[in-house]
DNA sequence: CGAGAAAATGTAACCGATTACATTTTTTTT
DNA sequence: AAAAAAAATGTAATCGGTTACATTTTCTCG
């Protein structure tokens, strides 16, 4: 009825007539016990319900078995991947994990970072918000030696391990698919040039008309905040332009849609009149119609080796230091929205 | 350069030249110290860079200000808008978040329950996985009087306090409208009767063709896992049917949109062939193409208020036990897919 | 068999806060 | 101005583990 009592490890050397000393050890499975001993310990523990107290722990070893994460969204197919894909690594090796969320602002940010700080943390993993343009709301961390990961969202000149895939090369594989298809005119739609992700986009983009040798042209990039609202606007402006652009590069898929749909409605067809290639393999990327030619990258595994890197650093088994930056593969899906047939009229 | 030695109240109280109890008082804001010595100490407390130690404080009050999530899945709009809901309400009270994912299974769920348990988490949230029978698992929380709160898919028969929707009346105000648009054989796409969710579900649909004196057919419920695959299935089962079914309502919108592209790529028209609704106004409800009639209810909301009355129960603000069940508005929305409109031949 | 090495166990300080209870200081009252 | 009440501060035990160092027990081998 009553809350019953926690048992310690007190509870457990009274009742066996030994130190607690000896049960701690036991309880960690210190080689140095007998196996008898351990064996009797394990056995009453089980029977009585011991479970270890973690604070007592952490406050004699100051170290907390939590990974801290902050990510802009968790609200993407791909964010929620690559949680699960942490998670996945963080359980099986007894770590907990903290997620909070920027909402994209670098305010919140550095908020969120403030309270993993003082929950302390064993390490941190940082998808970086669209306007975050100091990184001083991590120096408590590297201060204090606790390891930082940037995965997706990256930071240059740091000393963090980056996480990410070659966006420059996506990009330019998407680009030179679309210019293969015959277009000319693309315009490309992205975010601030503040996070490594676009600016190496736009510049794969870049890359891939000068060398099929066409002329990069400033308006034709359009920067908003990749919702589908965002595709929305940058659809006004595209058909404002003339002659009409015959193909589109978005940085994300959501903001595809967005664009592609206001596009529609306003009588364009696609990929007839106007190509559309996107990023990241969502999944709406093959409920729209047409379905979406994207670049692929592993989402799971971006979280599952994050997590990994970041746990061997902390178990002493590998230097956060030794690998800076892991590269993972992307891969660029073809479907028909980029697909040119006969040719437009 | 080495790591600095933590700051304690200790060194706080020595520097003052004071007790360490006077010290712990004013961080707390005990309104028992003077505001002169506060003051002081606050001031030197952010001079010296110092943190509260969370292990100390845990281990004198058994309290972790830590609140444990189980979730079948991260990856929907529905659950992410949920989990935005709790870190809001959470974060403003100081309280950390655990989340974890069951994956729809019964075992991992168990797992993390184990897991939450012993990381000594104040409260739980859960929102149940397709398969879970029993709920022993979360006896030992119970026992220990830790407040349970149980969200969307909630469990009868408990005594943790349930937050939900009506989803009897929004099945059947959907299905009542498929009927009003001139529907008869309508088939039902669900999960598991073991979720409430899903059999208040199907008990709204039978009620409503009960009431319109349509007659209810074993045939025309469909039992999956509500994924775009399961919709593919579906629509290949309904194609055998003979008469064609006139609507479809799935218990998930995800699903639909499986439902509806395999049989549109079977040359089946929606919404003159077939009508669609489904549930929870997922953002490719509105990329499918017809839009997809759906029910909207508020996953941000439902996680604020999950977290809220857990939090206030902890507060002693008020006990769970006085509200069992919160229920929140839902609302149908409909779009095109389950318009029709000169009938079809 | 007995000395020394190895294995097993024990002692006690420590981590950094909270808080019941005791004591001192300040304010109010008469 | 002294007594009583109120406010402020201090003392010390406590939460439940970890671990350096000390001690005891068991084993090994000449």
């Amino acid at each position: 009825m009553s809350t019953e009592k926690e048992v310690t490890i007190y509870d457990l050397a009274r009742k066996l007539n030994i130190s607690i000393a000896t049960v701690s050890r036991a309880l960690k499975d210190d080689p140095v016990v007998s196996k008898k001993t351990k064996k009797k310990i394990a056995d009453l523990a089980l029977e009585l319900g011991y479970r270890s107290n973690n604070f007592a722990r952490n406050l004699r070893t100051s170290r907390t078995n939590t990974i801290g994460v902050i990510i802009p969204r968790i609200n993407s197919s791909f964010m929620s991947s690559v949680i699960a894909g942490m998670e996945n690594v963080a359980n099986s090796e007894g770590y907990n994990l903290i997620i909070s969320q920027s909402s994209e602002s670098a305010e919140k940010e550095r908020v969120n970072a403030a309270t993993l700080f003082n929950s302390r943390v064993d390490g941190l993993l940082v998808s970086l918000a669209y306007d975050t343009d100091s990184l001083a709301h991590f120096e408590p961390f590297t201060k204090k030696k606790i390891p930082l990961i940037f995965f997706d969202r990256t930071a240059d000149k740091t000393e963090g391990t980056c996480i990410q895939i070659d966006n420059l090369r996506a990009a330019y594989e998407a680009t030179t698919h679309l210019i293969s298809q015959g277009n000319t005119r693309i315009v490309h739609i992205t975010a601030t040039p503040k996070r490594n992700v676009y600016i190496d986009r736009l510049q794969g983009y870049q890359q891939a008309l000068a060398d099929q040798r066409i002329a990069f042209r400033e308006d034709y990039v359009i920067v908003g905040n990749l919702s589908q609202e965002a595709g929305a606007d940058a659809a006004a402006r595209i058909m404002e332009m003339k002659p009409l652009p015959d193909a589109v590069f978005v940085a994300n898929d959501n903001c595809a849609v967005g664009c592609m749909t206001a596009l529609k409605q306003a009588g364009i067809r696609i990929p007839a009149d106007i190509a559309f290639a996107g990023f990241n393999n969502d999944p709406v990327s093959t409920v729209i119609e047409p379905n979406l030619t994207t670049v692929n990258y592993p989402g799971y595994e971006m979280g599952q080796i994050a997590a990994r890197s970041l746990i061997d650093h902390l178990n002493g088994a590998s230097s956060i230091h030794s690998t800076n930056t892991i590269i993972l593969r992307s891969e660029l899906i073809v479907r028909e929205s980029s697909i040119r047939r006969k040719t437009n009229p």
